[in-house]
DNA sequence: TATGTATTTAAGCAAATACTTAAATACATT
DNA sequence: AATGTATTTAAGTATTTGCTTAAATACATA
């Protein structure tokens, strides 16, 4: 890692500045993962199928498609990017796809919905 | 608003969809700017000028740049997007422009952060 | 006032997004 | 097997994003 410095103010911190490059390049990964996360749920269309997945349990891309007012392939394509990243999975009965969150991702999507509460109320 | 099924299937539930329609259409305005955090912090480059800023307490665009690595006019404008979404303030002192997090968005992006260390031990 | 530093703004451009329509796939039923 | 329904995938396109470079603005100091 290369840990340069070029600003010239005079007060500049440079150890500040040292141990901030640090602390980032230790969390990286963390870092990537959640910008992962943070930049699917950052799309209205998709924070509100992760919260209707969240509150009804599973629901078919057909019915996301109806309650979302849009395309049935539009939605389909918003599927396709949350369950790449792992966070959704699907369970078929006959020829409809039933899509649910994984155990696992919930916590911290639980956290992201109650902030809507939060806004709500200070909205 | 308008509530019309358009799905076929037999195990269609309708009350459920539009249940769910008026969930979303009573939540509209939460959902937006909720998005607008999440697509915010859903970019490598911002999410780290936020926890910088959460730990730091205040950072120049110039010390994010050097930390970052990158351009000062990359992170103004990554600056601007921030502000404008009304999560940070500036502090001028002299020539340099301090900025800092809103109090009343830190709890958000506190949770936010948690996740990091969920992160870091689950992977 | 002239020069320098910190920052922002603007213009330009390549890449990513998010839709549309049309075609392909998977399962069900006749 | 043939047709129909649910879903995905692919191709095309307009919009948005995020950088770069160059110019503008704001403040400090010689």
């Amino acid at each position: 890692m290369k840990l340069e410095i070029t600003c010239t103010r005079a007060e500049a911190n440079h150890k500040q500045l040292l141990n901030c490059m640090e602390k980032l390049h230790k969390m990286e990964g963390s870092f990537q993962k959640l910008t992962k996360l943070l930049s699917i749920a950052g799309n209205d269309v998709r924070l509100k199928i992760l919260y209707l997945l969240e509150e009804e349990g599973e629901l078919c891309p057909c019915d996301l498609a109806d309650i979302l007012k849009m395309s049935v392939p539009a939605v389909s394509q918003h599927i396709r990017k949350i369950k790449d990243a792992g966070i959704i999975t699907s369970r078929r009965d006959g020829q409809t796809l039933y899509y649910s969150l994984n155990s696992d991702e919930t916590e911290i999507f639980n956290s992201i919905f109650k902030s809507i509460e939060l806004i709500r109320k200070t909205a």
